[in-house]
DNA sequence: CTGTATCCTACGTGATACTG
DNA sequence: CAGTATCACGTAGGATACAG
């Protein structure tokens, strides 16, 4: 994915965690979720919107691998799977939280340069 | 945060908007490069380690419509651009660089919980 | 209910060539 | 120097079917 060798060691390699951490479409919706506290699979995939039953998948077993989540089966009848926040997950939040308030609070911001954009593109089309 | 869960028809917005910024290859690279200060198009295209030409362009393009860097062209003989942060582009960099702190601190955490979550499978496969 | 296993498509990305 | 225009490719991710 990355060609990271040339670089000063500091910075840039930080980000490549934070990419490779949280990086795709969904871990970060799952671990707020999990943030309210533990789910049970069908849970999950009626409260994050519009994931599919694969990616819910694939995602949840890469938030386990990296330690984020922890994965408990009861082997009931019907199977009965919760997921819960590690410690390491509750601290992720904290970060994760702090870029969502931000995201919230300056989204109205973000809206208004994209239409003042579009607006100036449109009329240099003309 | 806050009840993220209620997310009634619609959905999360705002942090969908921040998220996609975050979710691509290159954005978080060009923001934080260019928190360290106005930079040529040259410039970044050497800095940000691996990207092309065409990534950087499309990478810039969406920023700027975001409103979180401006572009100055000077019709000099030869051409020379300035890409800048805007003061949201500023305020951006604060909940990044949090989350970019944490993956640092927390690098080594992960690292472990990978390794173990793995040999675990490996031990589980024989 | 909680997953696997395929198949398949759309999109992001890189390489390359060309322009002002 | 700072782009734009094509093409070619891999893969993330959706749909679907099936299994324990």
């Amino acid at each position: 994915m990355k060609p990271t060798h040339l670089h000063p060691p500091g910075r840039c390699r930080m980000i490549d965690e934070v990419l490779s951490l949280i990086g795709d479409k969904w871990s970060i919706y799952v671990v707020v979720m999990l943030g309210q506290g533990k789910r049970r699979f069908s849970e999950l995939k009626r409260e994050v919107d519009g994931i599919s039953q694969k990616m819910l998948t694939v995602t949840l077993r890469g938030l386990e691998r990296d330690g984020y989540v922890t994965r408990t089966a009861y082997a009931t009848i019907p199977p009965r799977v919760e997921y819960e926040l590690t410690e390491l997950g509750q601290d992720l939040l904290v970060p994760v939280r702090a870029l969502g308030d931000w995201a919230n609070r300056n989204e109205s911001r973000v809206v208004g340069a994209r239409i003042r954009y579009d607006a100036r593109r449109a009329q240099a089309a003309e």
